[in-house]
DNA sequence: CTTGGTGTGTGACAATTGTTACATTGGCGG
DNA sequence: CCGCCAATGTAACAATTGTCACACACCAAG
């Protein structure tokens, strides 16, 4: 493993407060995983085992009905878990949703055997998980509030301040096609909103690109 | 305490598997509370850091939005305890979510000093406490799945079984508009739907109270 | 039995969102 | 430069949901 990885955990593990035994413990039984934008780090079907904390780059959890409908959760970013794979794996359950890179990431995965142990050993691992618990809740409601209270045309803004937000760039290179995916729409509805938005001087839109104003 | 009370503590408590060392603890430190139907359990501005865990009756679970609109996310049953308010109590955050009592309810009232240190002490407390979590995770997606992907008409049937299901009768006493409340919708367009479904023999409806076929 | 308040039924219409169809644009590979 | 394909723009219309208005039914209190 080279210096600059090693470098890389401690930090992000040190931004949560993980006391240096437990990082040693982690860096010394986790590996490494690089995905590109668009690849897959968790699938309903994938039986990995193990637990992806977020180095760099950003997830983003998609859920999906049986009829193929998808609609966006939350993202994932530096520092972060996803705690559904905990819970899933002590469970041994069927994942009900998939996690795809939204931009190229590094990960840090740890088989989840150790997770029990290390709840019990580590207070700094009890908030750890705690943490993401109380996190994800609060990004599955917020969620929630979207599709519950906003219209459309809301939703759509609030989408792409969340992007921006996330991914630190007021450039979002997405196809009105792939967010209509990810807010279950159509593009057609996409387009119009997207075009309201423009008139409206909150965006401009260019092929393959939306910038936020 | 009653012994009626203790044993029903116990009951509950063995059904998820606390190890009875775990249950003399909860037994001595936690206290009864009674709720009438529609009593609050947990408000948004509550100040109660206690961790309720239901021995009998129905709580649910709401969402608010600063503008008054309400959505109804999940029941939590005999047996269960809300993950919300764990996490919310180690954090210290305000809680965005409200608990009332469905039925007459009767609870046990566990003070959130205790959880880290059951947590470290008990791995029955820890997988409770996991699939807490789990549990009000997979019904939160499934609040979201059907928001998100079902009609008006197909989430009032949804939702009428569901409570169906929780209550363990298939009488349904409630008013449209409550209905209505709890879907985030009108009083009109569920009586609208409500007709719709009492001419395909789904159900029957009376004042005050609609029975599920 | 009357009365008043709450709950329900219904029509008419508005607003939002979904669908289909087709035109237009932009950029890449030959 | 041409041709093709993917992306976007737009009109027209359908379906769903929301809103307003008002009639009617039920039930409990007087």
């Amino acid at each position: 493993m080279s210096n600059d990885t090693e470098d890389l955990v401690h930090q992000v593990l040190g931004r949560s407060e993980i006391e240096p035994k437990l990082a040693e413990e982690i860096l010394s039984i986790g590996r490494l995983k690089k995905v590109k934008a668009g690849g897959v780090v968790i699938s309903p079907d994938s039986t990995g085992n193990e637990m992806p904390i977020v180095l760099e780059g950003l997830l983003k959890v998609m859920r999906q009905d049986q009829a193929g409908g998808e609609i966006f959760l939350y993202f994932l970013e530096g520092g972060e878990t996803c705690a559904m794979s905990i819970t899933c794996c002590i469970e041994g359950k069927k994942k009900a949703f998939h996690v795809v890179a939204e931009e190229d990431s590094i990960l840090w995965m740890i088989p989840m055997t150790y997770i029990d142990s290390w709840v019990v050993k580590y207070k700094s691992f009890r908030k750890f998980v705690f943490d993401a618990y109380q996190t994800r809740f609060d990004e599955m409601l917020n969620t929630i509030d979207s599709v519950v209270f906003l219209k459309m045309d809301q939703r759509l803004y609030k989408y792409l301040l969340d992007k921006k937000q996330a991914s630190g760039t007021f450039v979002i290179n997405k196809t009105h096609e792939q967010i209509a995916n990810e807010l279950n729409t159509s593009r057609v509805v996409v387009s119009r909103l997207l075009k309201q938005l423009e008139r409206e001087g909150k965006i401009e839109q260019y092929r393959n690109r939306i910038e936020i104003m």
